[in-house]
DNA sequence: AGTCGATTCATTGCATACAAAAAATCAGAA
DNA sequence: TTCTGATTTTTTGTATGCAATGAATCGACT
């Protein structure tokens, strides 16, 4: 089973192709995430428009961009180059995510959700379960509950109506690695990577529980608690022996 | 007794005007705060480019990193908008600081810190207990106090020697209200503000203490508590009956 | 041969011209 | 008068040229 059919990282239908930097930027993410541009390099700025076919303008858009996204780092004398990521960066990206989660479900329960807003997620779970209960150990069962546990963290995010709030969120699962399906599936075999998906949406189930019941300490602990297992995914993955090939473990460097 | 006089709002010395783009940022920001362009308004471009003499590439620039930083927001036909604020969004912005500020504590208080480091931050509480002692109300008192309380806040998160996370506070305390010291000295009389700090300073000694001695829990939950002293802060200067004339609160608009 | 220095080359930062899209204005009709 | 539609104007998005800075190469000297 390949990781990229069932990745969310691949630049997916909700990135419109509308301008010339966003088609520089996804470009550009894709290229940094398949390995093209050397890890650590410098980024030439005349080669990315031989490869992409756009002009320097809104490449250097793109670049700065991909900078605030935390795929680049500005380097000193000018110019970016693809940023490499310590097996701890990534943890505590993950961790981060996980906090700030845990903030907007703590707020969420604190300040009340609408109805409609809990009936959403609802019947997102809803359709995990489903999904869940095919057990059919597929590529597209995997694909489906990434795009189904996105959403449900999106509306998680959403809950506390509180712009800033999901904005930084969305940043912080922005990341490859740090996104809420980051390592999904990453199980050599197929059964235990299920099992985590059950846990993990035990987990979702309790959250908006908690939620509704107002519990906000213990929608707050669930959340980051929720988080570990993309943790520990991440952790399985980096010791797999043949080395998983998830778009973007390149830039993980080996400690 | 201005605020201006005692904010570190108004670009610092740590900012060089090295390159164009900074400059058109550092000068975008200061007509922002200072309400030259007026809240919720479109900003053209090249009124900016005869304002602050620079072309527009840079400003373009400037413009796409003061979205990142909160203070501006694209416009879906283009084009950026100085951005409002409600007072939640504030206090939401000052809770995000305060629980990224907490997890920071947390992992320094876990991971454990060098004596090297904790040194510097003692140094810097024993600096402010200076500056508090010299009980004279004086602007330069407030000043010195926002200026070694920032410098506080920022050793503290780079205890966990955790690049995401430094890179994560710096941006939250990037929104000139969400900023550690941002409504510092907000109240009419002067002896309550200063007995505020005094009360911020044993909080800052606390933390310290808990990270010293590894008491996870508590740093984090230190931490937090701090951040409600912004909050309360907030909620004063804008329920000043005069108005506050702090750089940026006419981008916070009344509920 | 190795190292330091000068020169050449490559690459970014900045400015500007052009094109496309959005906003505003004006005219005309209901 | 008010709404609709076309036209004009403004404004942004993009491409490209130029200058300045940094990297790299070559040569001379030790």
């Amino acid at each position: 089973m390949s990781f990229a059919s069932r990745s969310s990282l691949v630049p997916a239908s909700s990135e419109e192709a509308g301008s010339q930097v966003v088609k520089a930027q996804q470009g550009l993410r894709e290229l940094i995430l398949k390995g093209q541009l050397p890890a650590g390099s410098r980024i030439v700025e005349l080669s990315v428009v031989e490869l992409l076919g756009v002009s320097r303008t809104p490449i250097r858009a793109a670049l700065m961009r991909l900078e605030q996204e935390g795929l680049l780092e500005a380097l000193p004398s000018g110019g970016y180059a693809v940023r490499t990521f310590s097996e701890r960066e990534v943890a505590d990206a993950i961790e981060l995510r996980g906090t700030l989660e845990g903030l907007a479900a703590r707020l969420a329960a604190e300040r009340g959700v609408s109805s409609r807003a809990l009936a959403q997620a609802r019947a997102c779970l809803d359709e995990i379960d489903q999904v869940l209960l095919d057990a059919s150990l597929s590529d597209e069962m995997f694909s489906d509950y990434v795009r189904l546990n996105a959403q449900f963290h999106r509306l998680l995010a959403d809950m506390p109506a509180s712009g800033v709030l999901a904005r930084e969120i969305e940043r912080a699962g922005s990341l490859p690695f740090a996104s809420p399906s980051g390592f999904v599936g990453v199980h050599v075999d197929n059964a235990p990577a299920r099992d985590m998906l059950v846990v993990a949406q035990h987990q979702h189930r309790q959250v908006l529980d908690a939620i509704e019941r107002r519990e906000a300490g213990r929608a707050e602990a669930l959340m980051r608690e929720h988080s570990r297992i993309a943790r520990h995914n991440m952790q399985l993955a980096l010791r797999e022996p043949g080395g998983f090939d998830m778009p973007g473990v390149q830039l993980i460097r080996p400690n």
